[in-house]
DNA sequence: GTGAAAGCGCTAACAT
DNA sequence: ATGTTAGCGCTTTCAC
């Protein structure tokens, strides 16, 4: 009947304390593995402890000792869970800090702002250590108390907006003028320019590559083949169809995002139109169009960043560093096209594998 | 000097009692929201509170109340980041969730159970409510303690081994049935088949179904053919080869997992071989080799098991239930090739983009 | 090397 | 409608 008086309580610190005949001091002792303790007192706290199954009490520890208790946890926030262009990142950043003992957590924020900061919130609550951001919030200041707090955040792909902060960009110019470039090796003259969000440092740099790439060849960009803020596959399809139909169409595109750039080629493949991707496109050569494209190499990305944010969770200080990587292309097929070959259409393609 | 007094402490709740001048206890009342406090008081409280930057320590408030601060969080383990296979469940399943007022945490096992029950366990620690499990770990009892604690589960594409639990399936047996008659309708006779995990219940049942379609024509398995334990792209490549060059090859193949599907396309594009995945395969009609695949749409997935989750979260009693859902067959080109025709080699056709 | 007492910030139970 | 008291389970201080 004894076992049945203290009902399926869990058992406390004094309950080990009382078991192995100890005070509850010397059980804390163990217990956070302070020097002091005789070796034989070790052992009977041990034995103790898994005998009554005792687990600490974090909230009552927190409550004391003012730290929260954090896991060895960081979080990953994109924008879309679905974007291709990201999935390699996200991998190779879990791999990255895997190897050094920590989990990543991958959260979409939508692209909005307050939800951003929403899971933050909830993230740090929840004991995260650090969070790598791709994010192209208008103000990321919301940061400043979780940072004061112990938090660890480094910006990927997009810079921290209204303060300083890590971050590992890709040269976005760099890579729009390097497709740009290519496509006017490829004789192209007339090349069109599809970007995201319009405000975003990226399209604006991105803009300014292809601007620059064209004025080298003593060529200006033309209005009308330039549009941006398109942000979803079917703006893209949309986009390149109304190009396909122009009175006066490009010969290529240069497509800001991998995601897109796939969208962009359901309607451009055997249309005889040059494609060049901004960014990482999964199995891009296995593509019946299969897509050139300039970006950096997702694990090369991964583990800069995951460098940056583990050295400063190991105690790294110094200013904000900006590690900015410069982008290659990868000719694959879409950017090697001349301009004014006409191709078969994509259904006579298709009935290859009909007969 | 008075200002300089209390250093910097954060401001407690009788910090806000003395300011508002009313005792502890009504503070925790207008901050729990019980009611019994007159308006006048709680408005002198909320002042206060806005005024000293108040905000409760959730440690302090968890030791007495003995519950733990939940956040409306849920979590996705599953194996892999980078599976295309189910980067469509995950985005599905965020945005389900989401609608609903809960936010969607990814976070890779790296197939090995001890990690999964650690990550269980500091997610739980963190306050999430739920979790989705696409996991092949052969016990998950690990997971009863923290049901006992409030957690709810299910369990996506593979059941739970050694316990009963919500969970949302695939038909694996009826997709590799679906898949096998479609080769041998067209034509084919020599079928193989490609498969992840043997011991796994998926994969035991997909090889029952294409048994099955092959015993209902008349024909037995080849062992020759079947090939199981391939778990990466690599090794689908390899595999393809082998067959591609064996002494009696066949003509088709089934593959167990989109992403693997995609690995071995990359042998098989232009060789004439059929090929059918068993899985998700995104942009399948974008490929080289468009790829017929059978499957269920991951949004609808996606709906049905945040469905089962958020009515368990939202007190829905009653015994497991198991939802299993019926693929279907998408044929784009690669599941409809006859047997025996030779196909231009995938340079031939790689050149077409370059004259 | 070990123990006793106090208290972290909050809320449950019981007054009033 | 509001206040008083006690105590959640741990760690800190200081004493032995």
């Amino acid at each position: 009947m004894t076992s049945m008086t203290s009902r399926a309580r869990r058992p406390t610190l004094w309950d080990v304390a009382r078991v192995a005949r100890v005070s509850a001091k010397t059980v804390s002792r163990v217990l956070n593995g302070e020097r002091g303790v005789a070796a034989a007192t070790t052992a009977r706290v041990r034995a103790a402890i898994t005998q009554l199954g005792f687990e600490r009490n974090e909230a009552a520890r927190q409550l004391r000792t003012g730290s929260r208790p954090r896991a060895r946890t960081l979080c990953l926030l994109v924008p879309e869970l679905d974007d291709p262009d990201r999935a390699g990142l996200a991998a190779g950043l879990a791999g990255a800090v895997y190897a050094r003992g920590y989990s990543l957590l991958l959260t979409p924020a939508y692209g909005s702002a307050e939800r951003e900061a929403e899971l933050v919130h909830s993230l740090v609550e929840g004991g995260a250590m650090g969070v790598f951001l791709i994010s192209e919030a208008a103000d990321h200041r919301y940061l400043i108390p979780y940072l004061r707090g112990g938090l660890t955040a480094v910006f990927l792909l997009h810079p921290a907006a209204q303060m300083n902060a890590d971050c590992v960009l890709v040269d976005e110019q760099e890579a729009a003028r390097l497709a740009t470039q290519h496509l006017l090796r490829h004789w192209h003259r007339r090349i069109a320019f599809l970007g995201q969000r319009p405000e975003a440092d990226g399209t604006g740099r991105q803009l300014e590559g292809y601007q620059r790439a064209l004025a080298a060849s003593g060529l200006a960009a033309d209005p009308e083949l330039v549009r941006t803020a398109v942000h979803d596959p079917a703006g893209a399809q949309a986009a390149a169809r109304e190009w396909l139909a122009a009175p006066s169409p490009p010969t290529a595109i240069v497509v800001g995002g991998g995601r897109l750039a796939v969208a962009a080629s359901r309607v451009l493949a055997g249309s005889g139109m040059g494609l060049v991707a901004l960014g990482e496109v999964p199995d891009a050569d296995l593509l019946r169009m299969p897509l050139t494209s300039v970006s950096c190499s997702p694990p090369e990305l991964a583990t800069r960043a995951a460098e940056v944010l583990l050295q400063r969770l190991e105690g790294r200080a110094g200013p904000p560093q900006k590690v900015v990587l410069t982008p290659q292309l990868d000719a694959r097929g879409s950017g090697e096209v001349r301009p004014g070959v006409t191709r078969p259409a994509p259904e006579a393609r298709r009935a290859w594998f009909r007969r």
